[in-house]
DNA sequence: AATAGCATTCCATTTAATGCAAGTCAATCC
DNA sequence: GGATTGACTTGCATTAAATGGAATGCTATT
């Protein structure tokens, strides 16, 4: 049994099963590396057997949430996964907050502004309106990067305890404890991202201090320098910010 | 034990693990209804014991595709779907197949583009390039939405197989076996939404007959009426389809 | 203080998950 | 064309874990 792999002593949390884990722990490694995978590579980075390996994936295909391509034999992650997510964040309120205080920063500002949330080391930009006066493809570029190399990202991990400090030192390059600590009360943050462009987010803020969301906006440093980003983008983005916090704490 | 249940005889498709199964069945439970559900109401509904049911939702809940509000105790689904889902998207060929003639079209037309994808019964809008002249919130209104009243979802679900079929059946107004069957062949559809908006949707076929996903165009009917769309929209919304499933031919 | 409702844990039993071994299939090599 | 290899799938016995009844814990309400 590999309950004692891995996670050291026997099985994972108390009250949790292990197939559970097991299948999970397949729909991680199915995130990572390559899009579509083979079944003697995935049991040997998950420890488990080969037909136990295989019975798991068989049954997540089942379900949606994995694929086999019938050609390769191959497997990847499932659409189910799509719908899933959507129905989550269909229902996340922090999201219908922040929607509003995304039109009104586009329309000030002419420049991109999203809405960010923080996953399994990730920074996934669930809204996006964008700037210019073409409405451009909201999935490039990357709609969802290693959290550490954007501003909201760093802003929400350095609010999220150390799983999220865990998960997003192990995605991509990580930071200096310190420079995370000092991002904890950081009301915002600027970054400069490859080749030339700027990004800007600030942490929605719950009453209970957690940081659920970040509102983030981004452009050309060619278009805009910095001291109009200093001067009109900051200014904005931390009233917006501030608003929506505050909606929270209303209910 | 529960495998007797639902599914007719014991446990479901062979090769399977009845505790994988369980599992995703209150996944889906959980992306139907509301938001936050208790643990009493997912047990009766998915026909298991309180005991068990706990121990599946303490696994998902620990592996993050399930959250367990600490105020209320109760579940709903987990913020790692998004990751999940994103990563399953940002992989997808297709996507990145139809990219290209968003940005086309929506620069020829002047109006909001998007691509569809289905999965269990509801259309997703994973891409959009909004209309007018200033890009709009791709959330609202809904980026997911019951496949049978969106033409995407109607034109992808009549080529999806029996499965899509069912699916999409139960999840809102069916239709008529007899329509959608009609659909099976059609190379692009137009619906009116209400109050006042029209979609025009045409699958992206693959060489071996499927249809991954759709490429939609959707306006205000006070803005451009029907004439406009049939003469203007669908022409061009053909010619991208195709050049789109031409290049899923080409590798 | 008592009650109700809901979630969580303990424990014995039962069932299913597990992995070894064998089988299947397709691609490659000689 | 046959043998070999690599990868996936299935049969079966064993073992571990999943299961559910009963009990416990906790909070809100009366």
């Amino acid at each position: 049994m590999s309950g004692e792999g891995r996670e050291g002593g026997r099985g994972g949390p108390p009250g949790t099963l292990g197939t559970v884990r097991n299948a999970v722990m397949l729909l991680d490694l199915l995130s990572q590396g390559p899009a579509h995978q083979q079944l003697t590579d995935l049991a040997e980075r998950s420890d488990l057997s080969l037909p136990t390996a295989h019975r798991l994936l068989r049954s997540l295909a089942v379900a949606g949430l994995v694929e086999q391509d019938p050609v390769s034999q191959r497997y990847s992650l499932g659409q189910d996964l799509v719908r899933l997510s959507e129905r989550y964040l269909a229902r996340l309120s922090v999201l219908r907050g922040i929607a509003p205080y995304l039109v009104e920063l586009r329309r000030s500002l002419g420049e991109t502004v999203l809405a960010a949330l923080l996953t399994g080391g990730w920074i996934v930009y669930v809204d996006r309106l964008e700037g210019g006066q073409d409405g451009g493809i909201y999935r490039e570029p990357g709609r969802i990067e290693p959290a550490l190399e954007t501003a909201a990202g760093r802003l929400l991990v350095a609010r999220g305890g150390k799983r999220a400090w865990v998960e997003a030192a192990q995605n991509g390059s990580p930071l200096a404890a310190a420079e995370l600590a000092g991002l904890a009360e950081a009301p915002h943050l600027t970054l400069t991202r490859p080749p030339d462009r700027w990004e800007v987010a600030a942490p929605v803020v719950s009453p209970a201090g957690a940081a659920p969301a970040a509102i983030a906006i981004s452009g050309s440093r060619e278009r805009n320098d910095e001291d109009w980003v200093r001067e009109r983008v900051v200014p904005s983005l931390l009233r917006a910010a501030e608003a929506v916090s505050r909606g929270l704490a209303d209910g």
